[in-house]
DNA sequence: GTTTATTTTGTAAGCGCTTACATTTCTTAA
DNA sequence: TTAAGAAATGTAAGCGCTTACAAAATAAAC
C-alpha cells in the first residue's frame, strides 16, 4: 500500500509541474526547463552544449527536468543563434543505381553517428538542375555539401566558396583537382580493362557506356577504355561504341545490337555492372555463350555481379568507404580540422568468368 | 561611348550597393533587401512569401534587390519564425534495398516539385534505433515524418502526435489501420504466390524469408505464403522455411540447403526478388533447370527480374506511385486538406518463365 | 468632395536559442 | 584568514525572420 501511495505521490508532481509549465500544452522551450530545474537558460543550454562547464548536481537537475518535460531543442532557434544547421546536404544524379545506395548510406551513416543529418537531393544527371538543388540546400542552411563527380556549374563553387560552404567531390578523383575530392581515377581504372583483354588476345572490341555527356565519369570510363586501345593499335568504329541509359533493358539492347554486327566483337566493354549485367543476360536469353563467343567485362563491382553464370569480370570499386571517406571529410572540415582534401582510393580489377581468351575455332 | 559611360556607371553603383550593405562581406540579410529597395523588412518576407499581396512596382524593386545582392533566406530564423522548416524527414530500413531505393527517388522527387526537402536516415530495420531516428528528425524540425511498414514502438507515435506532427506508413496496408498508411496488404499479396503455384499441381513447397522479426512486411509476406498453403492442406515442415538477410548470396544458399534436402521442393517461394534472384542465380550455378526441376517465385518486381533467363514469376509492387502517393499525403496534410487517411495500391502477379507445372517424370 | 471600405505598407514584438560579458561562487596559496 | 585567481552561473543582447496590428494609400460609394 505504501508504495503505491508513493507512486501516485510522484505521479501527481509530474503532473504538476506539467501542467504549471506547459499551460498550453505546448512544446517546452529551454526557458521552461531552466524555470523548472532553477537555472537561467545559459545554464540549460550548457548542459545540452557543454555539459562539462556544468557542475554535476546542477547538470543532473537539469537533464531531470528535461526528461520530465519532454524537452526537445528547437532546431531553427538553435541554427539561427549559433549559425550551425547540423545538417549535411547532398546531391546525387540518381538513387535508382545502386552504386548511389550503397555509398550515400554509409555516407548517412557517418554523418549520424557524428551527430549530423543528411539532406539528400537527386539530379537526375541534370547539371542545371544540380545547380538548382545546391542552391535548395543553400537556403535550407545546410553546414557543408556532397557532390557526385568533379564537373559542376562554376556557379556552383562560387555559391559555397562565397558562403564558406565546405564541400567534397565524390566519385572520381584528380590529382591535381582544384576541388577536395574522395575518389578514383575513372579515366585510369577504365584503362586496365582493354589492358586485361588485350592480354588475352581479343582484338575486335566494342564498348557499351552511359551517356558520356554531362557525366563526367561516364566521359572518363570511356576515354580510358578507347585510349587503352589506341595504344594497342586498336581503334574503334563508330558502331561499336554505344552509349545508354544506366539501365538493364538498355545493356541488353546494346548487346543484341553489337551482336549482330557483321564483324561482332570478341570482347564487350561496358562502362558499368548494370549495362554489363544486361549484356551478359541477353547472351543468356540468346544462347550465346559467355565467355566463349563473347567476353563481358563491367566496372563497379555490384553484388549482383559476383553471382551471376557465369561471373562478371569488373573493376571493384571501394563504395562503401568512399561514402565513409567523404562524410568524415566534412565532418572534420566542420571541427576545424584540414583534412587531406584530395584522397585517392583503391580500386581492383576481379578477375571471373565472363571473360576468356577468344575461341579462334570459330 | 555613351553606352560604354553609362555601363561603368551602373557597375559602380552596384558595386557601391554592395559595399554600403554588405560592408563585412556577410550574406545579405532581409533588413539589406528592405534598404536597397526603399522599403520595409515586412515588405520583403511578403514578396517572398505571398508576391500577390505586393503591388507590382514594389514588387520588381525588391526582386531586383535581392538578385542584386545575392540574398538568400535564412532557414533557421524563417523555421524559427513561421513554426516550418519546409523539411520532410523519412526513416527507411536500407537503401541497399533496391524496392527503397526506387520509392524514396519518387517520394524526394515529389516532395522537391513541391518545395519541400528531404531529410534521410535508416533504421538498419531496428526498431529502437527507428525510433532514435525519429526523435533526431523531430529536433531537426520536420514537418512531417515517412515510416516504412506498419509496426513502430508506440512512443514514436506518441512524439509524433504530441507535436502534431504528420506522418505516414508506407510499403504496407491494413484497411483497420490505425494511422495513415498507403500501401498494399502483404499478407493479402503473398497468398497469391501459393494459389498460383498449387493450381500449377505443385504439392513440395519452400520459402525463402526475409527476418520476419523486426519486420512487419516479411512476417505478412511469410503468414500469407504458410496460410495460403495450410489453404490447399499443405503444412511445411521446419526445414523448409528459410529465414535470411535480403542478400543475393543469402538466397543463394538457402537455396543450395533446400535442394539438397531428402525430398527436395518443387517450387520455392521468395519473399522478395533479390533472394527469389539468389535462388535462381543459384540454379543456373549448379546447373538446375529452372522451372523444369524447380519452380521459383519472387515478389517486388525487380528491374532485374524480368531480365532473367528464365524471367522470374513474381508480385509487381508500384514502388514508384507508392513514393509519390505518400508524399502527396503529408503535402496535403501540410496544406490543411485531409486527405484519405488508408490508401490501398494494386499489385499484380506477373507470370513469367520460372514457374511451371512440376515435372512428374523425376 | 466627402465618407467609408479596401488594399497596401510599415512598425515592432516576438520566435527559442547561443554567447559575450558581468557576477557570483569556489579554490588555492600566501 | 584573506586576497587573488579560477570556475561556475546569470544577464541580456542579439541571430534574421514572420506576422499581428497600426497607419497610410487607394478605390468605391454616396
Amino acid at each position: 500500500m505504501r508504495i503505491h501511495f508513493y507512486t501516485c505521490m510522484i505521479t501527481y508532481d509530474l503532473k504538476t509541474a506539467a501542467n504549471i509549465l506547459n499551460l498550453a500544452n505546448k512544446p517546452a522551450t529551454q526557458g521552461d526547463v531552466a524555470k523548472a530545474a532553477g537555472v537561467s537558460t545559459a545554464t540549460v543550454s550548457r548542459v545540452i552544449n557543454q555539459p562539462n562547464s556544468v557542475r554535476e548536481g546542477i547538470r543532473l537537475q537539469v537533464q531531470m527536468a528535461i526528461t520530465e518535460l519532454d524537452y526537445v531543442a528547437d532546431a531553427g532557434a538553435r541554427a539561427l543563434a549559433s549559425k550551425r544547421s547540423r545538417c549535411i546536404g547532398a546531391v546525387i544524379p540518381t538513387l535508382a543505381n545502386a552504386i548511389f545506395a550503397d555509398g550515400i548510406e554509409a555516407f548517412e551513416s557517418c554523418l549520424n553517428q557524428a551527430g549530423f543529418s543528411l539532406m539528400l537531393t537527386t539530379s537526375g544527371y541534370d547539371s542545371q538542375h544540380e545547380l538548382t538543388q545546391v542552391k535548395t540546400l543553400i537556403e535550407r542552411g545546410v553546414d557543408a555539401v556532397m557532390l557526385v563527380g568533379l564537373n559542376h556549374d562554376p556557379l556552383i563553387y562560387k555559391l559555397l566558396q562565397q558562403r564558406n560552404i565546405p564541400y567534397v567531390l565524390t566519385w572520381a578523383y584528380q590529382r591535381d583537382c582544384l576541388h577536395p575530392c574522395v575518389g578514383f581515377n575513372n579515366y585510369e581504372a577504365a584503362k586496365l580493362l582493354p589492358v586485361h583483354l588485350t592480354s588475352l588476345g581479343h582484338q575486335r572490341f566494342a564498348i557499351i557506356s552511359g551517356i558520356s555527356e554531362a557525366n563526367d565519369r561516364a566521359l572518363d570510363r570511356l576515354n580510358g577504355m578507347k585510349d587503352a586501345l589506341l595504344a594497342q593499335g586498336i581503334r574503334l568504329s563508330k558502331d561499336t561504341i554505344i552509349e545508354c541509359t544506366y539501365k538493364i533493358e538498355a545493356g541488353r539492347e546494346a548487346c543484341r545490337d553489337l551482336l549482330n554486327l557483321p564483324s561482332p566483337p570478341t570482347a564487350i566493354l561496358c562502362s558499368n555492372d548494370v549495362l554489363a549485367a544486361g549484356a551478359l543476360l541477353e547472351c543468356q536469353a540468346g544462347g550465346i555463350k559467355v565467355p566463349d563467343q563473347v567476353s563481358i567485362a563491367g566496372f563497379d563491382d555490384l553484388a549482383l555481379s559476383a553471382n551471376l553464370t557465369p561471373s562478371l569480370t569488373t573493376m571493384h570499386i571501394p563504395f562503401k568507404l568512399m561514402g565513409q571517406l567523404s562524410a568524415q571529410y566534412l565532418i572534420d572540415r566542420l571541427a576545424g580540422i584540414s583534412p587531406q582534401a584530395q584522397q585517392q582510393l583503391q580500386v581492383e580489377l576481379r578477375l571471373r568468368h565472363s571473360t576468356a581468351a577468344p575461341n579462334n575455332q570459330h
